[in-house]
DNA sequence: CGCATAACGTTATCCGCATAACCAACTCTA
DNA sequence: TAGAGTTGGTTATGCGGATAACGTTATGCG
């Protein structure tokens, strides 16, 4: 592949990554998130009361950054941590009802930077676009096994 | 839109963002380079030396970013900054001989990511690649005018 | 049982990127 | 030409996310 195909696929990919975080920051503003806080609201709502290893696996975030995640999120309220039961080393990470409530309002936002997202984009093609994405983030996945 | 649907477009933006990110990090790593980097010494490797205001745009990243970036890769000898002819304010940022030959390095790596990002994506898809995901991230550009 | 190993979580530190606030210099116009 | 407004750049600060190093608890094996 030359470079100028090469560099069209990786200017393009960190753009919309860019450009989508920054939209999510927008978007997430008025609700007093962060980019990234959603997603870790947004797996729990998916998911129930899991531990943060768990959450870590889930979100594709390395443990550390779990750790200060749910500590904000937990000191705004919107989450809590108990212990697991049967493992004194792990917390398990649950909604709060205000977590809860919080998350109905992510999801609102959610349908509409989708809808956003895709506009002007062909059914057809926003039907096969997760799909694609998760294809091309599994090939650049760096936990498998390959020599990087 | 419903919340599935929506859902999986945004978490799988997120994701591919992530894994291609984590991935540039790791090729880069051994060129003593962090990722976002590369993308400002490609732009000046495209474009030729420009003034900091002009590579913010160019790399769609806010000024305060340019400055520190631009400090980082200064300090480590890939770029020059100069004063611009012309206007006290501006400094024009440029490749060094060593961030030119850099360069050509992380071209390789380019191309080789984008073919393991592409792996198993047929031929038709591929090529329209750039130009779909350049529309989304137009759809998002959060600099059009729009409510948010 | 006891010890080595693995897993969970935390702290420290680094970078990219963002916003807010600011100074210096350029430009436009009254 | 003088002042207003704009533009280029920097500093300060905060968050997400990464790696490295560490303590604590489980677990698996001899």
């Amino acid at each position: 592949m030359d470079f100028a195909q090469a560099d069209a696929v990786n200017q393009a990919i960190r753009l919309l990554a860019l450009r989508h975080r920054a939209r999510i920051t927008a978007l997430l503003a008025p609700l007093g998130l962060h980019p990234g806080q959603e997603a870790l609201l947004l797996e729990l709502a998916r998911t129930g009361p899991m531990i943060q290893a768990k959450l870590s696996g889930a979100l594709a975030v390395e443990p550390p950054s779990v750790t200060l995640m749910t500590r904000k999120l937990e000191a705004a309220g919107h989450v809590r941590r108990v212990p697991a039961p049967g493992d004194r080393r792990a917390s398990v990470v649950e909604l709060t009802e205000g977590g809860a409530a919080l998350v109905e309002r992510v999801k609102e936002l959610w349908c509409g930077l989708a809808e956003e997202t895709l506009a002007g984009v062909p059914d057809a093609t926003a039907a096969e676009l997760p799909a694609l994405l998760r294809t091309l983030a599994g090939n650049v996945d760096a936990r498998r096994g390959r020599e990087g």
